[in-house]
DNA sequence: ATTGCTTCTTGATTTGAATCAATGGATTGA
DNA sequence: TCAATCCATTGATTCAAATCAAGAAGCAAT
């Protein structure tokens, strides 16, 4: 769990004790390829980080999958919107590779951070991030051209770029399959002349 | 201030000692209609408690304004992500009625949450509302259609309806205002055969 | 009241992306 | 190795909402 620790540390450095109160809260879980984080109309009850592989959160609009987020190592894995309005989730999460997590219960987290002035902190700028990713990818999708929003990516996620098929990239960016081929098409035109 | 008091309570009980920091904390200021409480381009240093009034907050895209957020009484009006990124802003806020609020600087807030554990709570709780209603509003405007759309606005805020005109409320529901005109001539229709 | 300005409505036209449809490539498994 | 399936590309068509263009209705100021 030294990932975890490290980016702990990063946020808020832990004192011994923290960390202690933290490694025993925190446990181990794998999922295979094709697994549920969460299912449909589950609660959300818990929050991870992924020490390894890669999920998708997604929501579904007649039928089909709209994805939201993607979540690689080095992030914390989880329903937060079902997490802090605590109703069933309508956002699937599913490990798009084999995986493993350390996972804390919502409980043993509400624990923390009401025994811990640090953990008090972590969970405050947590929410500030989330907030921060949440507005940065709304604005991107209602306001960027096609085009841009598949370079913000392309720049900012290069590494899923391979690891993610990619019709479920242009879900993530609000496009048909289709038009994101188009884009790509134009961009290596004006890119490699 | 019996309204942020109140408001602030409600969050989480502040103790007395906790209201006289807080109390000390915030400033009255007065604008005027039209007048900014953030020009383009300045920095968010402030957070106010709006106590009469109405405010919007909108992002400038080629020439023409689309408004994100109105703020009215009982809310936290600040520019959030600039806030919490400091980065210049990009979206103004301005005033659209004659408005009073309680202002606290940036700094004050600050050390309000390193003093008081009450405060701490208070800030993780308004960015974890703040992430909530973000994602919400992504959320319909990349989901749902212009007539689901209107019928969430109007149930949601009604008095609004009444004090904005209706080109900025089309503005704030991403669509042309004759979008929105035809979309209410259509609900009148099936509403009140 | 009258003028001028802003906002709202309604119709006609345009347009850009979704959808539909077909082909070609790539990956997986027997 | 050869199907079989899944995925990506490309072209043709459709469609929904933006844009363009008047006109009508409010409203504010003199």
């Amino acid at each position: 769990m030294q990932d975890l620790q490290a980016y702990l540390n990063k946020i808020s450095p832990l004192t011994k004790e923290d960390w202690n109160l933290t490694f025993q809260s925190f446990k181990e879980e794998k999922y295979k390829k094709g697994d549920y984080f969460i299912k449909e109309g589950g609660y959300s009850n818990k929050v991870s980080f992924v020490s390894k592989g890669l999920f998708k959160l997604y929501y579904l609009a007649e039928g089909q999958e709209k994805i939201m987020l993607f979540f690689a190592e080095g992030q914390f894995l989880t329903d937060y919107f079902g997490y802090l309005t605590q109703t069933p989730s309508i956002r699937p999460i599913e490990a798009l590779e084999d995986s493993v997590v350390y996972t804390i219960t919502r409980d043993k987290l509400n624990q923390l951070i009401k025994t811990s002035q640090t953990w008090s902190n972590i969970a405050r700028i947590m929410a500030e991030r989330a907030y921060i990713l949440a507005v940065q990818r709304a604005n991107r999708l209602l306001h960027d051209d096609f085009d841009t929003r598949f370079i913000t990516f392309m720049t900012e996620y290069p590494s899923l770029l391979l690891r993610v098929p990619q019709y479920m990239i242009a879900s993530y960016l609000d496009m048909t399959p289709e038009t994101l081929s188009r884009v790509k098409k134009e961009h290596s035109k004006t890119t490699h002349p």
